[in-house]
DNA sequence: GTTGAGCGTT
């Protein structure tokens, strides 16, 4: 596909820029953010309805609306908009929105026959609701069944109906609760850093910070070399660090734990590692660290 | 090639 540009203004009637896409037609949030920081979508005004309508966004990802992109002038979201109207509503009225209590989260399901795979899972579960994540725990030499799993669902009616009752799954009683690797409210801690858990060897840090990037402005996304099984995103605003923390999100199908990424006493060796990186955007080479300190309690 | 309370390669 020849190169071609979208524009995008900061409001409708401001002077638009013009902005590359991919060649697969779609539009990287990263691209948008590179000229309007702290971007976090799109939206446009629809030549029929004439309402605003919102680009969709999958993983950082901008998808061209039904008829393309066309010669349409895009506006640029930001998460700071809904903040501002958000503290304006809830000094008189109660709304949500304020993240916490109706939120799914993951849950273990124990019990489940070793033969029990994730599409008999999927099958199962969906008849309680929308499953949007199914996990069968494996020995990894063998690929055989640990006999526990875990299920996300969209709706909050859903997970709590699973929650009161047993589940006869493929010939066995299986239960499903709140995982415990979870941490209850906890204080917010002023950090703009958050520990990503569960990270999986294929994510980079381009996705990660593409996905991220929907909740705030990124700006440092970390991961240990070698492969350790978890990241660190770093927020320009604190708040939305804060408002992540006990999340489980889910990147490119695999779901990660967000928590309050503990300083502890190797700050040094992080800012080495930050001053280290210059212009090349090569890191510096430090020794392997002999001693990673990063347990929760339990 | 086994097993049956647990907690996701922090």
């Amino acid at each position: 596909m020849a190169e071609m540009y979208i524009r995008v203004a900061e409001e409708e009637n401001e002077e638009p820029m013009e902005i590359p896409s991919e060649d697969d037609g779609t539009v990287l949030l990263s691209t948008v953010a590179a000229q309007f920081p702290g971007a976090c979508g799109l939206r446009y005004r629809s030549p029929v309805s004439q309402c605003m309508r919102g680009v969709r966004l999958v993983d950082g990802i901008l998808h061209a609306p039904e008829n393309g992109w066309g010669n349409l002038v895009y506006v640029v979201n930001y998460p700071k908009d809904n903040k501002r109207k958000m503290d304006e509503i809830d000094a008189s009225s109660a709304t949500k929105i304020k993240r916490g209590d109706q939120k799914t989260s993951d849950l273990i399901v124990l019990g489940l026959p070793w033969k029990t795979s994730e599409q008999d899972l999927k099958d199962y579960f969906s008849t309680f609701g929308e499953v949007i994540m199914v996990q069968v725990k494996r020995d990894v030499k063998t690929g055989n069944s640990k006999g526990f799993g875990f299920v996300r669902f969209t709706e909050w009616e859903s997970q709590g109906k699973v929650m009161s009752q047993r589940h006869m799954i493929d010939g066995r009683w299986c239960d499903c609760k709140l995982p415990n690797s979870k941490q209850g409210p906890d204080e917010p801690m002023r950090s703009r850093k958050v520990f990503v858990g569960r990270c999986t060897e294929d994510m980079t840090t381009d996705e990660l910070r593409q996905f991220f990037m929907q909740y705030g402005e990124v700006t440092d996304v970390f991961i240990p070399k070698p492969f350790r099984a978890f990241a660190f995103v770093t927020f320009a605003d604190d708040q939305v660090a804060a408002s992540l923390c006990g999340e489980d999100l889910i990147i490119k199908g695999i779901s990660v734990h967000i928590s309050n990424a503990e300083p502890k006493h190797n700050n040094t060796r992080q800012m080495m590692e930050r001053a280290g990186r210059f212009g090349n955007g090569s890191l510096c080479h430090l020794p392997p660290m002999s001693i990673c300190s990063h347990r929760t309690a339990r």
